[in-house]
DNA sequence: TATGAAATTGCAATTCATTTTCATAATTGT
DNA sequence: ACAATTATGAAAATGAATTGCAATTTCATA
């Protein structure tokens, strides 16, 4: 089975073991962030979903997100903005984030020999680790050479 | 000079080059706040202040605080909660956080090599950075052994 | 010391994203 | 089809951040 059928499958488990119903409009939003394979905010998410189901509202799609974050599908964080962002959660390793002040796009990068230093880092202080972000911020690719211009 | 003195005087140049004007409550607000040395809310560092200071409004702390990141003696950031926190910035390197997740606690600390590796993934991303934030969630050595109880 | 332009303050009002409420509609088991 | 429960949309509520404005205070200059 593929990521996006693996995923689609663990929301349906999900409703059913939470004896959710089933409903076409969430189902569409859900695909679509599924599918979509990206970072979110309630409103981004929204406008797309408008452009195919007019009829969908905020709420459904606010609702939809949440429910995804609980079942594990999405994560939410802040990345230095007012507005929470939705990512998709993959099953593969963690990943850290590149952000552009500048046009907003978010890189994931991994990098095991950082994750390994976190964990010594926690290990001096007893701290037990239960989650991390890592996020550089500043001016992506693009970016740059736009502003050399 | 010692580090509090700096931050007063780093306080009262940026007055001076902004045509800003003194005031007690603001100045309380601020000594305050680089005496605590310490991580505030603004509706924390308020209601420390309220006590000594009753006739110094929200407002005032607010924008003491603002200020305050405006001139780069405090710098505010999420902490993966809803309100905004203020730490005190300190001429030394930059550092990270522990931040636990029972009792709120946030640790300090610095890893010279984790930096050198951000630099490397940021220039394998052709990524030019501005700034980054590094924090991990979990338990401080006091609360893991509350658990353990 | 008196003056006035400019900054500061407190309070209330606004903004803005998030979250909840509630009446109605849709879904599911019997 | 019926009853019970969940989902939905629209509007209202919430919560923190921010701003507008009138009153007050500061401070350089007269």
């Amino acid at each position: 089975m593929n990521k996006h059928g693996e995923a689609i499958a663990r929301f349906a488990k999900h409703k059913s073991t939470h004896g959710l119903k089933s409903s076409d409009k969430r189902s569409f939003v859900v695909d679509h962030f599924i599918q979509a394979d990206r970072h979110f905010t309630v409103e981004e998410l929204y406008f797309e979903v408008k452009k195919l189901r007019p009829e969908i509202s905020y709420s459904t799609v606010y609702r939809a997100l949440k429910l995804l974050a609980k079942c594990g599908l999405a994560s939410e964080s802040m990345f230095g903005e007012t507005v929470s962002r939705y990512e998709p959660v993959h099953s593969s390793a963690h990943h850290d984030h590149l952000v552009c002040n500048k046009c907003g796009r978010i890189i994931e990068f991994e990098n095991d020999k950082i994750e390994k230093l976190q964990k010594d880092v926690a290990r001096n202080y007893d701290f037990l680790v239960s989650a991390h972000r890592l996020e550089l911020y500043g001016l992506c690719k693009k970016c740059r050479r736009k502003k050399a211009l």
